[in-house]
DNA sequence: CATGAATGAGAGTTCATTCAT
DNA sequence: TATGAATGAACTCTCATTCAT
């Protein structure tokens, strides 16, 4: 759909696109976020804008798209170092990444978490679900001596949606009532416990 | 804000116009739900909803805080049933109270649940939160001997918002990967392990 | 489609939308006949032309309407005045009434004239067109004695197509090389000539 | 307005645009067809399509005299065949060349007649009438023993835009009432019955 | 108190035209 | 000369809110 530039000065605009889009819904929030706004912010007209973007949720479309794939390599690089850690240090890395992603763009992440559900079918949300359900898979089969797997897809529905949204949950806060250290050895505490608990006879 | 009206009419008129909000906002997704289409479903005009309530906000915030209401008695009423279980049958109990509240008004939760944190502050996950927190600490009290709890907010914020989005993003779904059964199961199993852990060393 | 207006000021408002789109069309021209401008000459705010008016179109398809049915009327009058004469005296008087009819305002029906096949489906042209075939096959019906009628569906299409068209084109001309009596002579000379021709052995 | 291209490469260039601009109204409408369309199916840049032409209109002008030109030839030819014969014969002989013509590139003259009268002071009708204009005046001249004349101006503008008005509304309607050779038949015996009617007293 | 017609700022989107490269 | 990215005014339509009746 979106028009692939294939010049360098397309490729620059739409990136500045991009990121003026992640600006804007950073300070002003999603439903604020008008594509004047977003011209304005990245210095050209909204005709350009349109020019790079079929309407304003091909372009929300193309900032999740580059945001996931920001998550999904750093979850990557984190499995890379610790993916054969016990599962406790494993989730703790995981969680360390993705918190230091979030932060990194505090109000961004936080707003589209605010609306994942309305944004467009292949979201955050879905893609980093699918992202991370390939990645629990690979890790069980490599443990599975040690882990109690009796419903595969139901553990690990449970377990990646609570990670992912007590995480989003506790950014959202402007004051959480616990702190990130101790959310992280809470979550994988629980997650740890569940995973490696005995089989049920 | 709201104004509080003293008399039998006007309670009457509030309650009709709240009613009207869950059934359009249900109907026709939180988005398309316009103060005319929610004053005509209610068979008043514009004007009479805007001498209810101050805004289109305040509306809304009134009808979270009745379905908040509504929740919190079911889990109130669910744990005075089974409130000296144990740990996975109380959470099985709670979640099967929680899934059949949504399930009654299927399309009106699940969109609020969409839209959760773009409502205002005090919001039907804030005031959940609180209650189940409550709730919890009450049954942690009296069951103190069975459980390990060495942070218990840390324990409570993960417990929760875990079962809450999880169940939201299950009921979110329009195929879910696991059935509800499964998620229960799984949901309550992982707590349970959680809770009733041998006390770390 | 169109809101039916109960109330005597919304009726007066409808009218009033429609006066002011025959204004605008006539003074700048239907591509340069804005909803703005419309409202605007109206007296009122846009948001009100969309109370009253599905959209744009809408709003063009009831001036249509009124349009056709004031000269549906100013031909049924004539022909009850002289529907009986001879073809020509017939046509004459007709031709004499519907050049009457866009005098009176004269941009407005050669704007839409301009503009005949854009317009919505069943546009002046087609309705003008049925209203006439159905008089002329009740003259002829009356007159069959008089009249060569070999083919009555191809005479009445040529007939009233090259009478309705030839009239707007004569109305669209700034310095028409012949007089409107002219026109009208040599128009129902033609038709008469056809009409009441020997006929073919 | 236009610049005259001298070169062998522009003329080129210039031809190709009109080209395209000819297929982009067939294919889209002319309401629908942007400059850019126009560039894109030349295979140019809309900065060539502006060298060549002052701007839009100036482009489609272009396109309407070599269409008239086209037809005009057409019509010459056909007259150089049957220039003789009675009126009904020549009457249809020119219907078929000009109904052959619109159906040579259907979608084509067909939105441009849809539009005739916003197009530019001097457009297809007023060039075919022109030219129409002249011939049937050399034809008469032929004739003129055989034809009653009282009004040659009336006459020609009457009998002219009657057929091509008649002709170009048959052309756009998707189901006409009456065929095209009914068309033919009655159009033309119309035209000849009112060229060789009896002089009046 | 109730009404509902009126408001109008502001949304997303288009496209003829320009001009730096 | 040729390019095509950039422009931005102008368009249609929406909807929370107001206020004369």
């Amino acid at each position: 759909m979106r028009k692939q530039p294939k010049q360098a000065r397309s490729r620059k605009a739409v990136n500045e696109l991009i990121d003026a889009t992640a600006q804007v819904i950073a300070q002003r929030g999603l439903a604020q976020t008008t594509t004047n706004h977003i011209a304005d912010r990245a210095g050209v007209s909204v005709g350009s804008l349109y020019q790079y973007f079929h309407d304003k949720d091909d372009l929300i479309e193309a900032l999740l798209e580059r945001l996931t794939g920001e998550i999904a390599s750093a979850i990557d690089d984190t499995l890379a170092d610790v993916g054969d850690a016990d599962v406790q240090s494993v989730v703790q890395a995981l969680l360390r990444t993705a918190l230091a992603a979030t932060n990194s763009q505090e109000n961004l992440y936080l707003e589209l978490a605010r609306n994942w559900n309305q944004l467009h079918t292949l979201t955050v949300m879905n893609m980093l679900e699918e992202h991370m359900m390939e990645a629990c898979r690979r890790y069980i089969l490599r443990h599975h001596g040690d882990l109690t797997v009796d419903n595969l897809p139901a553990m690990l529905f449970v377990v990646i949606n609570s990670t992912l949204f007590t995480v989003m949950r506790h950014q959202s806060l402007a004051n959480p009532p616990v702190s990130t250290q101790e959310l992280i050895d809470a979550l994988s505490t629980m997650i740890a416990t569940y995973a490696e608990r005995p089989t049920p006879p």
